[in-house]
DNA sequence: CTTGGTTCCTGCGTGC
DNA sequence: TGCACGCAGGAACCAA
């Protein structure tokens, strides 16, 4: 389930392989899950790849004396956005595209950009580019909690924000970590495995935290998120990357995913809970 | 304001 | 081997 670092890696190979490529035409398969007029981005180009958090911004340049679009995408849990130049097509692509989950087909003016989705939770929307920062979500969502690595020039988090966003809050650590509007990117995947190298039970509530605590978390954090990026996102489900390759960061999770295997700190059987809903791995020894 | 439940969708795991 | 069933999961939406 792409999060943060599974997006910045499909931000990063977009960037690499389509900007500067032309749009020629848009096939919308799947209706309910595109908004905004699909003609109105035909002929432009892309310009700048942007990310908020787990949304992926595509800024063009105007087609014709128009105000410059962007298309904004959420792939949510199953999306992927996967770049086939035509050169490479038979040699790389791991999968037949399109095949039966792809939902928009981007003919470009070399190769094709594909949008597939299994689940159908993700949305594509094209508005003008000025009013990206205007949609709901992003401007309701919190600070890039990668520090140097934003791309949409968004406020970082620092330790004194983290600590204010967790001081006096009484939720479980964990539904704080995951909550788009204090945290912008953080999911299910890297919020178990930073509680865990942060020693945290994940079911502690938030203002129970001691500043040492808070630190620990809030670098754990970063941690997890960079190594993740390092290795190309986490390939648990679906994900892939913009040239629809697998990412590595599975191998090296810690805890999610391992119930009834041994943490690798103490040997103790990581349990699983559910905390709001979501899977929730931990050692039930290491993490107080 | 916070907290909890439901919804969207389909593959997969479980039980018989 | 096959079928029925229930579950997972990001975030919007609604209710209390």
């Amino acid at each position: 389930m792409p999060e943060l670092p599974e997006v910045e890696t499909i931000r990063r190979g977009l960037e690499e392989h389509i900007v500067g490529r032309m749009i020629v035409s848009v096939d919308v398969r799947l209706k309910k899950i595109f908004e905004g007029d699909v003609e109105s981005i035909v002929g432009a180009k892309f310009k700048s790849i942007r990310r908020f958090g787990k949304v992926l911004v595509l800024d063009l340049s105007a087609a014709g004396g128009s105000a410059n679009l962007s298309i904004v995408i959420h792939v949510k849990m199953t999306g992927q956005l996967i770049y086939v130049s035509q050169v490479s097509r038979v040699a790389r692509v791991p999968q037949e595209l399109p095949h039966k989950f792809t939902h928009v087909i981007f003919k470009l003016d070399q190769g094709l950009l594909f949008y597939n989705d299994m689940r159908q939770f993700g949305w594509i929307k094209v508005i003008q580019t000025s009013k990206v920062e205007d949609l709901k979500f992003l401007k309701e969502l919190g600070p890039e909690p990668l520090v140097g690595q934003s791309s949409s020039g968004r406020a970082t988090l620092t330790l004194e924000k983290f600590s204010a966003i967790i001081r006096n809050k009484s939720v479980k650590i964990k539904i704080l970590l995951m909550d788009q509007k204090k945290i912008g990117g953080v999911g299910n995947i890297y919020a178990n495995d930073a509680l865990f190298m942060a020693k945290i039970d994940p079911s502690r509530p938030a203002k129970s935290l001691t500043n040492d605590e808070i630190k620990n978390l809030f670098e754990a954090i970063e941690h997890v998120l960079k190594l993740a990026i390092k290795h190309g996102g986490s390939s648990e489900n679906t994900y892939v990357n913009a040239l629809g390759e697998k990412g590595k960061y599975q191998e090296y999770s810690l805890v999610y995913g391992k119930l009834g295997k041994p943490c690798p700190i103490c040997g103790t059987l990581i349990k699983r809970i559910a905390i709001g809903g979501r899977g929730t791995f931990f050692c039930p020894h290491c993490q107080k």
